[in-house]
RNA sequence: GGCGGCGUGGCCAAGUGGCUAAGGCGAAGGUCUGCAAAACCUUUAUUCGCCGGUUCGAAUCCGGCCGCCGCCUCCA
């Protein structure tokens, strides 16, 4: 069994191979840090986390590389209008991007480079392209790639050179110093709109273009070439499509050598849009009563490649499964004395089996958490029959360690519930115990009554009372 | 105009030539319970947008049609 995966290069499945045996290098486009992200942002960054955590599983040792695009127009246009420097604004959402990553259980890149940061080896970039003549600088002093210069240019994307139109929205003022519409800029000369936003370099006054700055950094920290580039499918063109243009032409190597991009989100079968309500943040949803754990669970779902329909009704689905999951890990303290079973070790072993195949298939999410479902009915039924023992729990628990380090969703914690004081819940549970001992069922139901009518449910076993929340 | 994707049960969603079309949610029935809830078990698509074709055999391949959607210069 091999680790496939889909490379939007070659269009197909494709067994992966790193470059140096047993370890992964990989570069994931990063966010732009003008404005919090939207959970549609979010999704990239779970996929990127859950391939990450599969090769780890694989016992590959990755290096994970996350760039911060922290200039640019967007940040320029909202520091301006928000009357704070560059960086008071981009470190504001670059600490807000983080903290959403953290709250998703999102691994932390190895490394997470600043564009900023990074100007001096884009410059270094660029002199090499100007001296290899793939670039040029136009009248008005930026620089532009020349895209005529580089022959597989679309390939990534699937464009031919000659069908790339010039549409409306590219307006002749803003090109009109570029030799070809289709070049792009690797070095913008400052002008009025930049104010204090530039940097005096060896290629004049300005700043760098959005590009280079992805091939710069993976270069820096991965290597001339690496593994796994991943981003948006938005971002195949033209942004990776430029990315392996200048990076090639710069170096001669092939640069990332499997490209994985994942599809859009979409809330309620529509793109989300303020207008249509359905445009949400982190926080939003967790304003709404759902945990991070839930919306995990839920991005996570889909697989990278399909476009994730993103519902209430998904995310009440979510808390269930995920509920059935817990209840599933807490039965394993009935377990009976003995060692382990061969039933339970046939459902275990084959379960295992199975999410290693899926998950290897180019990441088949679905068919992963099938297989830790179908696990879950078997070995409950044997507990039913009570088959399990405390040896079959050690193999569960190993398994499912496992599986959790891969998904990093089952033991996540689940915040953002019980603030507050919940000991008056725990008094009415009192007193309604002493009325049923007392055989006093009709207090008791009107408690459990009063109980349910705030969102609290309860559930009797032999060992007591507990209780949880209901969805909301 | 160019390139590309999608349409599977009430909802979400795997499967892309052949054992009985995964799994989750929901729903129904059962076990348990003072009654419930929760939990667990069972059941829940002769059928994969429509029409043809190829094939011993198709949700899976080919053609046509209908419907939805993405990209085509800075948007994950």
């Amino acid at each position: 069994m091999s680790l496939v995966f889909h490379d939007t290069y070659k269009r197909a499945k494709m067994p992966f191979e790193p470059l140096e045996d047993g370890k992964v290098k990989m570069y994931n486009c990063g966010p732009t840090v003008y404005d919090t992200a939207h959970i549609g942002n979010l999704r990239a960054y779970v996929f990127a986390d859950l391939l990450r955590r599969w090769l780890e599983a694989k016992g590959y040792e990755v290096t994970q590389v996350q760039n911060i695009t922290d200039v640019d127009d967007k940040t320029i246009r909202r520091s301006r209008e928000e009357g704070l420097t560059l960086s008071e604004l981009t470190e504001r959402f670059r600490d807000a991007f983080f903290s959403d990553l953290e709250t998703l259980n999102i691994l932390p890149a190895h490394i997470r480079p600043a564009a900023t940061d990074h100007v001096d080896e884009m410059v270094t970039m660029i002199e090499e392209l100007l001296k290899r003549d793939h670039a040029y600088r136009a009248p008005d002093g930026s620089i532009y790639f020349r895209v005529s210069s580089y022959s597989e240019y679309g390939n990534l994307s699937g464009k031919r050179l000659e069908d790339l139109r010039v549409g409306e929205r590219v307006t002749s003022d803003e090109y009109e110093s570029k030799d070809d519409v289709r070049d792009f800029a690797l070095w913008k000369a400052w002008d009025e709109e930049d104010g204090s936003v530039f940097w005096e370099t060896s290629l004049g006054k300005g700043r760098p273009g959005w590009h280079i700055e992805c091939s710069a950094m993976s270069m820096k920290y991965l290597g001339r070439d690496f593994d796994i580039h991943t981003g948006g499918v938005d971002n195949i063109f033209p942004h990776h499509e430029n990315e392996i243009a200048q990076s090639r032409c710069a170096t001669d190597g092939t640069f990332a050598r499997y490209w994985l991009h994942c599809d859009y989100l979409i809330v309620e079968g529509k793109k989300m849009s303020k207008s249509l309500g359905n445009f949400f943040k982190l926080q939003d949803l967790i304003d709404k009563g759902y945990t991070p754990r839930e919306i995990r669970y839920v991005i996570m779902g889909t697989h990278y490649r399909s476009r994730l329909n993103f519902t209430f009704d998904g995310l009440h689905a979510a808390r269930s499964a995920l509920g059935r999951l817990d209840e599933f890990q807490a039965s394993w303290q009935q377990f009976k004395v003995g060692d382990a079973s061969a039933e339970a070790a046939t459902a275990i072993d084959r379960a295992e089996k199975q999410f290693d195949e899926a998950m290897d298939d180019d990441l088949n999410i679905s068919a992963a958490i099938a297989a830790i479902f179908n696990m879950v009915r078997e070995v409950n039924s044997l507990t039913s029959q009570g088959v399990t023992t405390v040896g079959d729990r050690e193999r569960l628990t190993q398994l499912w360690a496992k599986w959790d380090l891969a998904l990093g969703v089952l033991s996540m914690k689940e915040s953002s519930d019980s603030d507050g004081d919940d000991g008056w819940i725990e008094e009415l549970i009192e007193e309604r115990k002493q009325a049923r001992q007392a055989k006093n069922f009709a207090r008791a139901d009107e408690i459990r009554d009063e109980l349910v009518a705030k969102g609290i449910l309860l559930k009797d076993s032999p060992e007591g009372t507990t209780w949880k929340r209901e969805a909301n």
